[in-house]
DNA sequence: GTGTGTCATGTAATCGGTTACACGGAATTA
DNA sequence: TAATTCCGTGTAACCGATTACATGACACAC
């Protein structure tokens, strides 16, 4: 028994496979009588169009590819999360193809994506990457999200420098002076903007600057915290480059037997769903991250669908909100419970299910 | 200037068609000279194949599709970044659909999907929707995930019950009696197995039960625990459903000022990346979960290449092992620093991005 | 020189949809 | 009644691959 075909439904039907396909796809005239026809048959042989043969003719695969950069973690998993609620709704399906941390392995997952989906969003946070990915897409439709405010080319950024300018002054307003950065790793955008707003912010303050690279992952800011704690002259304040270093360096430190924030006042970036969960609550710097994706692969169907009209080259900008929990200062405890999380409307089909008994 | 078919390369590298496909594809005897000449016109014409008119031709898509349920969080995150892994490196491509709670959604995502995939890994907790899934799949291999043990379809479950009654066993080793069970989502086969296995420990050991339904969502362990914690008979231990509702209840607790373990020792199940992140540190069921993620593609894979092969329904089952962290036992504080996660076989590939500096 | 076998290559049918165009019947108008 | 529209329907070409089968070149043996 193999799959029915159109010509199978159209038979059953006793109709042709023009107006079959007419019924199927909503486009062009047809009767209420054909149309109930048509229906019927579709019900009975369970039929299902062959999106390959579809596309094939049309030459659209309501597809879109995701490609993730190496690191993953609680931030591309929400971008993700947010992305393919904006897709069901919009009739796209998600192919997502992470871990390409070099530009070899990023090029691969493009070129394996070619033909099989009508736009791209790349979220590999480097240079080359980028360049790469809009010389190897083609005519393909691409939206970066790699950190780097490049006109010329959609994309969406979070503003890297803003938010780690906020966390520095945050930092300075509640009195700490010697504030150290845990930086992501050498050749990220997002983490050399994050460098730079951190530079700029102590610069103007006339402060002393320390910083130390990470990777942008747990176990990093985890040696990078127990590193500092043991220096001499020991910071007040660290700044990391995201969250997931800044949880790790915030074990580190207890682990050495300092307390944050009295010791040592700790900011994050991105506001991932943990931040909240470990304690002390992490001051961090909010990016709606589900909300993010939804509207990046909003942009992006909209950049496919316009195909040849007027391009949209924006860089959009996201701008992170200062969030501040206990980790930088003890008087937010109280607001830090697991309750006061405001929800991106993006995960707001989910709450239904959230209410216990 | 569209995108070049397999024509124009035949053309360009004055060969047919079909020696252009050969070389493509690997398939048939093609001499050295007609492959480099297919090869120079491809680079030059920047060709890919079509997908769509290949599967047209094959009938394969090289694709795979995930159904994701309504929960969300890191257990799912980690699967499919499992599923990732091993579908690249067996040249699969992975669509996913997250966000399923009843079972018409879920219908929905499987009707859309069907034609655009090979085969399904449905994880739909929903003893309907796995039945839903079935049927509606047809001829599509399909891999069940849901929490049943469900001879008679090839599927993946974890052994709940049994790490259950771990669970229970280790706080009754420990010296608790009250022990409170924070349950999953009635419906939720998961859910009550994990509950059943509670109930059967307990009851073995002649010890009272409390029963309260969560929803397996971080908000509903926090609302639950808050409750407990106030009551009288106030429980000296709490087998949450998962982790995400023993971090919930692990807040609750301290926000009631009460201390983890010393007035009430928890236990989560899934052993999710935040688990040896909260303070203190959770004890919970390891189920090596992007591990089996991968394991669940490859099985996938193997059951589609294998069509019409004497069926394969074995039920796979997954045995959770017990880590003992301090949230039960003090004991194991030292134990738990950021470093001491053993990582999964599917996450190596990451490891050499996470040496900082 | 003819026959036979091997093997790279080309021709054309095929997969399952969409859609331009042709067609025919009913309704409207003269 | 005949001419003109209008509109639902069918026929067939097309999308871009794969692949069964036919072809023809060449080598080798007789």
């Amino acid at each position: 028994m193999k799959a029915a075909t159109i010509r199978d439904v159209a038979d059953r039907a006793d109709v042709s496979v023009a107006s079959v396909s007419r019924v199927l796809t909503g486009a062009g005239p047809v009767t209420e009588t054909t149309r109930k026809k048509v229906m019927e048959a579709v019900d009975a042989l369970q039929y299902v169009p062959h999106s390959g043969a579809r596309s094939l003719s049309t030459s659209k695969t309501q597809t879109i590819g995701v490609i993730l950069p190496d690191l993953y973690g609680e931030y591309f998993s929400e971008l993700i999360r947010g992305m393919d609620v904006g897709a069901r709704a919009l009739g796209y399906h998600l192919i997502v193809s992470s871990s390409h941390d070099d530009a070899e392995e990023a090029s691969a997952a493009i070129r394996s994506m070619r033909g099989r989906v009508d736009g791209l969003i790349v979220l590999s946070p480097h240079l080359d990457a980028a360049n790469l990915a809009t010389s190897l897409a083609g005519r393909l439709p691409i939206l970066l999200m790699n950190g780097g405010a490049d006109a010329g080319r959609p994309s969406i950024v979070v503003d890297n420098h803003g938010g780690a300018v906020q966390a520095v002054e945050h930092l300075i307003a509640t009195g700490r002076r010697r504030i150290a950065h845990i930086s992501g790793p050498t050749g990220n955008l997002e983490a050399e903007s994050r460098l730079a707003g951190y530079l700029e912010a102590m610069a103007r303050a006339n402060l002393p600057t320390t910083v130390v690279e990470g990777a942008f992952t747990q176990a990093s800011g985890h040696q990078v915290g127990a590193e500092l704690a043991a220096r001499s002259e020991r910071p007040d304040a660290i700044f990391a480059g995201n969250d997931m270093m800044a949880v790790g360096a915030m074990l580190a430190l207890q682990d050495a037997g300092l307390s944050v924030p009295e010791d040592v006042a700790l900011v994050g970036f991105d506001d991932v769903p943990i931040a909240e969960l470990v304690r002390p609550g992490l001051t961090t710097l909010r990016i709606r991250i589900a909300d993010t994706g939804r509207s990046a692969l909003e942009r992006l169907v909209r950049l496919v669908d316009a195909a040849g009209a007027p391009a949209d080259t924006a860089c959009e900008v996201v701008r992170p909100e200062l969030v501040v929990r206990p980790s930088s200062d003890p008087a937010a405890q109280a607001r830090t419970t697991s309750g006061d999380r405001p929800r991106d409307s993006a995960s707001l089909p989910h709450l239904k299910g959230e209410n216990p008994q």
